[in-house]
DNA sequence: GGCCGAGCCCTTTTT
DNA sequence: GGGCTCGGCC
């Protein structure tokens, strides 16, 4: 066993074998509070001390934020910034950067602009008018709903079309036209050169697919692949996993199929329960022990997840203190609630704790506006996460607008977007006409815009004149992609474009507000060129749009209090901890929601996300309740969760109440409740998987690349790092003989070019790899 | 073509 | 409660 590594230093038994085992696939079941990123943070600083290029490690989060967070981690754990070398980002922001090299191949340019939700919910809104479509049966958010469906099964329109069982399932469902609205959207997108956070991984597989020598490329390029939160990886996600990591079979995945919270975005739980099939000489490591919380809330939370069927047995447990029982609070309205929870919390501050030892947890966005009410009222500093995020307010939409229509002339959307904003006096009738026009002579709108006198056009001269200004705009901002950083494209985009003298005459308060928003945005814009500055990263209008497009939770720039309760979704929550968590509106159609609680599949994940709330806590966990609620402006009687039944109850206290609620007549309400959901399931997530592709494909002979063992054998002499030069001939404990091809860099970021006699050329870094000089 | 008020729908959850 | 659409009015 390894001993003399510093980055196994600490790490529990179960932790220590997964950080080392390097010699095939792994699968990491890792309970709550167990380590999972220290596991990871750990086997990536350990790799990159055995000489790994982290250049040639690629590691998948499910965040940004959780990115950033190993990052520093790793750096920190490695003394030194390597982590900026990893290809460690979100699966959307590593293959969107992955697909803008080779968008050409998939017929995008590298150029092409990447939708947001609301976004690709506008363009089904459009397609669906545009058709003629009844709206009361074809609702554009479930229509977007269901391509993002599509696509994250890789099931193209063409095949959709194809299949009687989709026609018929749509038929009964009162939207026989769905393939066609999908198809449309398909080729607007494209003709557009637009791809919708969908597409990013459905055009990777594609790429995949069709192009084996660029899957073949990236399949060498990288030496090690990570994957986090696996189970909440799509089949679109598992399936580029699988291909990229099929040649080496270095894959390390980490995940708790306890906290597969994620399905309504197409997570398969299946992925990780079927990793013994996929993988079958896996190896499997089971971390279960929880460091974060007290035995009680671990107790809790573990009886509370046994209710559930789907499940991979572990045994979690902790050896911290036993702990405050679980409080249960009842609240006679979603007012008191807030102001029962803010009291809570002064109460526990005057106690000694910190305001960021609190997180206030809701199962949806709408339930923050009251909770902030009451930290405002009572004086606790606060900050909201997620929500109505920052690149989704009108003026943050427009200013980007004119950056994605300057860089991507094709993209339509955009163009309807900034055309007459500010006003330029061309209106929806000019604009209708314009894209008929295009659509009819087969040219682009930037075509007829920025020739308008080569086109037969039905639009007076004056217009004519107007567009051809908008456009002659345009291009002059086109002129300065390469030249300007993005910081002073954007400071001279909003002064040209006439969007900062137009938000200056508005002098309302929401106009103040819209002013300062957009000045937010480009002080973000500086701060990206600041620190890329500093990295040495490229600073130019691609690369600042290429990052935000891929980016929604704007981590606001921090007024330097972080003594801050949180309050946020659950579903954001994950993965981190507070002292003292506080659940609200634990209440029938609520939480659960009242869509859930037909399907006994999404009732479970109910209860995995309870399960995930419970296990954010440290020290403390309190559940509230309201028996009213505003919902929808009216008030409206709620009834207690069932969850809190599923809680054993020698782990709850019902604090302030004079029994538990479930006595007597909410038991009756509860059987009504278990019949209701005994009713057959309507789910999706078993139709057929795909038709276009193979779902899962053919299980090939597996040729093992084994990594050879990592053990290291002491006595072996490391070379004298001036030895090292081209030419000479090396061993590598992980990659056996090779020779010196190249000598790059300087001093602490020296890097060896090193030809392996397997074949294999590798970039190490002098500082970790640790290699022999053979005569 | 822009502004404003009345009425409609809405709610999961996020990259 | 709030965002969006539509229709009436300037």
């Amino acid at each position: 066993m390894e001993t003399e590594n510093t980055f196994v230093d600490g790490l529990n038994e179960p932790q220590k074998e997964a950080v080392i085992y390097c010699d095939g696939p792994s699968l990491v079941i890792a309970g709550a509070g167990s380590g999972k990123t220290r596991v990871l943070t750990h086997k990536i600083a350990y790799l990159i001390s055995k000489g790994m290029d982290p250049h040639r490690i690629m590691a998948l989060t499910f965040t940004n934020k959780a990115a950033a967070e190993m990052k520093e981690r790793i750096d920190t754990l490695l003394g030194y910034n390597a982590s900026q070398a990893l290809w460690m980002g979100t699966f959307h922001s590593i293959f969107g950067k992955i697909l803008r090299i080779e968008a050409e191949k998939i017929g995008f340019t590298s150029s092409y602009t990447i939708n947001d939700a609301t976004d690709s919910q506008n363009l089904v809104k459009d397609i669906i008018k545009e058709m003629k479509l009844d709206e009361d049966n074809y609702k554009y958010k479930s229509i977007a709903n269901r391509i993002s469906a599509c696509k994250n099964r890789l099931v193209l329109p063409d095949a959709y079309l194809a299949n009687p069982g989709y026609a018929t399932e749509d038929r009964g469902a009162k939207r026989p036209e769905f393939g066609n609205i999908y198809k449309l959207y398909y080729t607007r997108c494209r003709r557009s050169n637009v791809m919708d956070f969908d597409d990013l991984l459905l055009y990777t597989n594609i790429l995949f697919k069709i192009d084996p020598g660029t899957l073949a490329k990236y399949q060498e390029r990288f030496d090690y692949y990570l994957v986090d939160e696996y189970q909440d990886t799509n089949f679109a996600q598992y399936l580029i996993v699988k291909r990229l990591s099929e040649k080496n079979r270095r894959l390390f995945v980490v995940g708790d199929d306890a906290q597969s919270i994620y399905s309504f975005r197409g997570a398969e739980i299946q992925n990780i329960l079927n990793f013994k099939n996929d993988y079958p000489d896996y190896k499997l490591f089971k971390l279960e022990q929880n460091y974060r919380s007290t035995q009680n809330i671990v107790d809790a939370a573990n009886s509370l997840i046994n209710k559930n069927k789907e499940q991979i047995k572990k045994k979690v447990f902790s050896e911290n203190e036993v702990g405050d029982k679980v409080q249960i609070n009842k609240a006679v309205s979603d007012n008191m609630e807030g102001v029962m929870v803010a009291k809570k919390i002064i109460e526990l501050h005057d106690a000694g704790a910190k305001y960021s030892d609190f997180a206030v947890l809701y199962r949806t966005n709408a339930q923050s506006r009251i909770l902030e009410e009451s930290m405002r009222n009572l004086g606790i500093p606060y900050k909201v996460f997620g929500g109505m995020s920052f690149y989704q307010r009108k003026e943050i939409k427009d200013a980007l607008a004119y950056v994605r229509y300057t860089v991507n002339h094709n993209d339509v959307q955009s163009f309807k977007r900034i055309v007459n904003y500010p006003s330029r006096k061309i209106g929806q009738t000019t604009i209708d006409k314009v894209v008929a026009a295009a659509e009819s002579m087969q040219v682009s709108v930037w075509d007829i815009i920025f020739s308008p006198e080569k086109y037969p056009l039905d639009v007076n001269t004056p217009t004519r004149m107007r567009l051809k200004e908008f456009a002659v705009m345009i291009s002059g901002f086109a002129e300065k992609i390469d030249s300007y950083d993005a910081y002073s494209f954007v400071d001279e985009m909003l002064k040209e474009s006439g969007i900062i003298s137009d938000l200056q005459t508005d002098k309302t308060p929401e106009g103040e507000g819209r002013r300062e928003n957009v000045q937010e945005l480009l002080n973000g814009v500086k701060m990206f060129c600041d620190t890329r500055r500093e990295t040495g990263d490229p600073i130019g209008i691609l690369n600042y749009l290429e990052n935000v497009s891929v980016l929604t939770d704007l981590e606001e720039p921090d007024d330097g209090d972080l003594n801050r309760v949180s309050l946020m979704t659950i579903h954001s929550s994950k993965g981190l901890e507070y002292d003292n968590v506080f659940v609200t509106g634990v209440e029938e159609n609520l939480f659960p929601g009242a869509l859930t609680v037909m399907d006994p599949r999404d009732l479970e994940e109910e209860r995995r996300l309870f399960y995930v709330a419970v296990t954010r806590a440290k020290k403390r966990i309190m559940l509230y309740y309201a028996e009213n609620r505003f919902r929808f402006g009216k008030l409206t009687p709620m009834a207690p969760s069932r969850f809190l039944k599923d809680i054993d109850v020698s782990y709850v206290d019902w604090h302030g109440l004079s029994a538990s609620p479930f006595l007597a007549t909410f038991d009756d309400e509860f059987e009504g409740y278990t019949k209701f959901q005994r009713k057959p399931s309507f789910s999706t997530a078993s139709s057929p998987q795909t038709v276009s592709f193979k779902p899962v494909e053919q299980q090939q002979p597996r040729n093992l690349v084994p990594l050879k063992k990592m053990s290291s054998r002491p006595s072996e002499e490391i070379a004298d790092s001036s030895q090292l030069v081209e030419g000479v001939r090396i061993k590598h404990k992980m990659f056996g003989e090779g020779r010196i091809m190249s000598r790059i860099g300087e001093e602490e970021n020296t890097k060896l070019v090193v030809e392996f006699d397997s074949g294999d050329t590798k970039t190490l870094l002098l500082k970790f790899a640790k290699l022999q000089i053979l005569d």
